[in-house]
DNA sequence: AGCTCATGTGAAGGGCTCTTACATGAGCGT
DNA sequence: ACGCTCATGTAAGAGCCCTTCACATGAGCT
């Protein structure tokens, strides 16, 4: 009847050695399942070989199981950004653009550690390493909206950055949201998100008064008036 | 000891009456408090003085219920947007602005609402009629978008009306779920949602090549250079 | 070799979901 | 007014989960 469990137990005998680790892979693969509230303590356990008592010897509670995948979440998301970043080469606006798809890029392929951080109900605000981890990760599209607003053209009015950046980080994350999640719970879109969101980008930086042709050859002088960031004109 | 149990019963008598109405209260009242993950049928069944079987002569289970508050909560938003919306009265650019204000009033006076809408994980593409409600509401700033694509001024590409919806729609839940809600749980901001949105959005009718001044003077010629929707410009 | 303490186990209390068999009484037809 | 019927509520219970507590194990240090 335990014939597995005693197998396990064989393998690795009485210390797991890395249940921590076990455990948070575990919860990962569960929430990409059955999302944050579907997950299960127990079910974690089970999973790694383990009884249902012995989480407790490495997080007080489920809700602190889940907060630390927050944290890594918000951690590797970090890192994601900053990549995408790439600190502005090679041109800002490209960068920011890749900046943008990077954002979707991670709510698609870490849904369990996208829903983790913003869907689960974790209260960021009152966990300090949660708060610091999320604030470093909107620090990327910061900076990135800082060397933006650095380049506003001549006799245009510079837009605060913070600004800017909230506008962004609110548009990814709405898009992100509605409609960026491979599982069928979301909406359907006559479009791809990342399209979505870069032709959103682009007219809201137009709107600030960057010329903003098709991103990659930020120099030459545009005849933006016939076509849109959202392609051809509609005869 | 069952005191309050028996009393209620003498008050109510042994069928309760209208019970589902009751118990969709306080499954709101109780959502409003701990989340959508949180409430629990049995507590519900609790506040409403019946046994914890009752409950499921009027729900299959938890997440009909569920189901049921994110509908009711679709059918409530519409009619918000609905009536910021006005058809456009006084003029489209003022009454489109209206609709974001009601977006994000609506999240913060309905925490409860809106997060068995959005956050509670309620696969809304498999009910029809939670998706025909949802889709409804979508449509009163589809419509909104409509009529203000259709006032793009003279030389400039008319986006498509779709797009922008869902622009708007992005960036307006995009803001209401990350700072728009008054529970402690989300992130502080420098200024109020509403003020985000609302220079996001002018920001971005401006990058479709609206002249938008302060919305309610939509007449006269701008100078729209020297000051930005965010405010006075910096010195 | 012996100690110690971090790590894991078993058992148990309490709560929740959901099912099944039974109880109650409101509404209806006669 | 009488009695039926069926929607609505109850009691009891199976199964699962969270969490705690006393106890077991063995890895690492002395």
């Amino acid at each position: 009847m335990s014939w597995r469990k005693e197998q396990r137990r064989a393998e690795r005998g009485y210390h797991h050695g890395n249940l921590k680790e076990a455990l948070l892979q575990a919860a990962l693969g569960l929430i990409a399942e059955k999302g944050p509230g579907g997950f299960t303590f127990a079910d974690a356990a089970r999973m790694a070989g383990v009884s249902p008592a012995a989480p407790y010897r490495h997080f007080r509670d489920r809700d602190e199981l889940l907060s630390n995948i927050a944290q890594r979440g918000f951690e590797l998301f970090e890192q994601a950004l900053a990549k995408a970043w790439d600190d502005g080469r090679p041109d800002t606006v490209t960068a920011f653009m890749r900046v943008g798809r990077a954002y979707l890029a991670f709510a698609r392929s870490e849904p369990a550690y996208y829903s983790a951080m913003f869907e689960s109900g974790v209260p960021v605000d009152q966990n300090p390493l949660l708060m610091t981890a999320s604030e470093r990760a909107f620090n990327i599209i910061r900076a990135a909206a800082e060397r933006l607003a650095a380049l506003t053209p001549p006799g245009v009015a510079r837009p605060p950055a913070l600004m800017m950046a909230l506008h962004i980080w609110s548009m990814s994350h709405g898009i992100a949201a509605l409609f960026g999640r491979g599982d069928g719970a979301r909406r359907k879109l006559p479009m791809e998100p990342e399209e979505l969101l870069e032709a959103g980008v682009l007219i809201y930086l137009r709107g600030l008064g960057f010329s903003t042709e098709t991103a990659a050859e930020t120099e030459k002088p545009a005849e933006a008036t016939r076509s849109g960031p959202w392609g051809p004109a509609p005869k």
